[in-house]
DNA sequence: ATGGGGTGTCGAAGCGCTTCGACTGGGGTA
DNA sequence: TACCCCAGTCGAAGCGCTTCGACACCCCAT
């Protein structure tokens, strides 16, 4: 293993002026500087990571804490572990990964060995046992979601609320008057998920205030929970002509289970999804949705976190603006309903 | 940040002493430990790892390669990857989550940094570029899955070569003449990567083995696209009657299909999926399915990987052998075929 | 009483890097 | 010509831990 000490035997210079050539810290002529990155390639010298680390109190490490909990869906959760790895990378950071087993100690212990900088938190409940202890550690963090007391926090997410209240505004739109929600797993509300709820909120004011009739569900992952699901909720509910989907692995068995009690999109039933837009476009028919921005929040909650680490300031809650997009999966209510309204 | 000396001044012993109570590698008396132990817990002390990495030239920390890349079904990357996170815990390690973005080369500066002690590499092909970038790493690392050439390698992987056997083996015993393998998006077959070839090759040898018919297609995941490569494939091959299905996300869509094109599930086509076992089961009907031990795999990949960095020695490539279970969606084959037999 | 072998503890060195203060020499200013 | 300042470089200290060798001390055997 070359040190840097072999560098700078090599280049005839002192370790420290290496030090500064690989940093920038201090000036050094064209010449050295020169010499050095040649001694440095011909060697093929990495700094040690962990001298490095315990020399300059920074480990370049940023924790992605992804609770995998039941109910959630894996393939959007990659996809913002994607992208915080990739913008972290951009930054020279890498990731370390924690999962849930551990519990908010598993936080204290990655934090308070300083094998981390800071800290990506995902999954947020309204009332997280994470939250305290982030409140408490000696390193700045962000969530992607937010709790219900947010102070002294960094958050960042898609506004659920919004996202809820835009589904109900453009099926109302269409003359739609009867609509229902349908959403996650029932084990994501009971853990008072914060996406989950806030949809609930949103879609539950945004009816009040359109003066149409809104009913929410959860809904289990299997095709027969689907089925029994939709059922009954068309059975009680008859006259709901407009459908809000919260749940994206259930998307294509609903498709299937409309179809079978003989109700077809759009025509006898509107539907519009919150999801991935490559998730919505690969149905059919395409569904009207809002998107789930999970590059550009995974994106953003990295760059937030590398400002807090540089001393700068952000904004305590950045909340996306939500964008629906209508496809063929809505439209115009069926006459009967245009005229009772 | 509370040190060692602090510890060491607490307890009323020097540093190295508490060192060795926490390592446990030097005897201790009872009584000495104790006080240690109880400074430990009085003054919330853990041990800096950057320090600690520097001085044991450990760093505790395994790297876990995920490539992410176009066609890859990421629940069950998700799963692998849990399990390993899990698993390394237990073995009191951390997981550095790598992507593909680097390439080999980010495999050469995580190692060469000394960020990690070990590799966990995901999603092998055949002539994988990172092969041999590992078989020079100055340290241990174990894929999940296995290139052509795997000498000097550690390799685990579910015997796919066996699993595709053993689909056209059920099948055949069931009177099946005419089978077909609905595969990955080509994407997959493309990159060459080891399970989707491997079981292209066990199903067609078992299929030339058994006497059967054994036409081969891969499939992408939208549902024009499984409707259209199934409806291709039973044009030109209606005598088919067995499918075998390795591609998880097109299942849901590919039961819908199938009843579209009016051929019922099993009574005029059996299925066996290569797929976990919780998604074989959500389905109606159930599949019969040969499952990846994804989370056996994580394990024994950790496993592995443990022992060989304390200088033990594992078997240089773990094939677990498939296991099938019938469930609904296979059955004996249509008269007509019998009788042709 | 004396020597020997454990057992338990200590001090110091060192892991490879960053960073601070100090030093040198050359160029500009007074 | 004398002085100062700055760019460029060096050496040393120190980050917090592990580990090695040394050293007491006690107990037992002689």
């Amino acid at each position: 293993m070359v040190t840097i000490a072999d560098v700078a035997r090599h280049a005839g210079v002192a370790a420290s002026t290496v030090s500064y050539v690989l940093s920038g810290k201090r000036t050094i002529s064209t010449d050295t500087r020169e010499r050095v990155q040649r001694s440095v390639r011909a060697l093929g010298y990495r700094p040690n990571a962990s001298a490095r680390a315990l020399a300059s109190q920074r480990s370049n490490v940023l924790a992605l804490v992804i609770p995998l909990r039941t109910g959630m869906h894996v393939p959007v959760m990659m996809q913002f572990a994607a992208a915080v790895v990739t913008t972290a990378r951009r930054y020279d950071h890498d990731v370390l990964l924690l999962t849930a087993d551990e519990g908010p100690e598993g936080l204290e212990r990655v934090a308070q060995s300083s094998l981390v900088d800071a800290l990506v938190v995902m999954d947020i409940e309204l009332a997280d046992e994470r939250v305290p202890v982030l409140r408490e550690l000696p390193m700045p963090s962000v969530l992607i979601g937010y709790p219900d007391d947010a102070d002294g926090l960094t958050c960042i997410d898609l506004d659920f609320v919004a996202a809820g209240a835009h589904c109900v505004d453009h099926l109302a739109d269409l003359g739609h008057r009867s609509l229902a929600l349908l959403g996650t797993p029932s084990a994501v509300y009971e853990r008072q998920t914060g996406f989950a709820q806030r949809t609930l909120t949103g879609f539950a004011d945004a009816a009040e205030r359109r003066g149409v009739v809104g009913v929410e569900t959860p809904c289990e992952h299997t095709f027969d929970a689907i089925l029994h699901t939709v059922r009954e909720l068309l059975d009680e509910h008859p006259d709901i002509t407009g459908l809000v989907v919260q749940n994206e692995p259930i998307i294509g068995p609903l498709l299937d289970v409309l179809r079978r009690l003989g109700r077809r999109v759009p025509d006898d039933m509107s539907l519009v999804a919150i999801c991935a837009d490559d998730v919505a476009e690969r149905q059919v028919p395409q569904l009207s949705s809002v998107s789930i921005p999970a590059e550009r929040i995974g994106d953003q909650a990295v760059e937030s976190l590398i400002t807090k680490l540089e001393g700068g300031d952000v904004p305590a809650l950045t909340l996306l603006p939500p964008a629906l997009t209508a496809r063929e999966s809505s439209c115009q209510a069926p006459h009967r309903d245009l005229t009772t309204a």
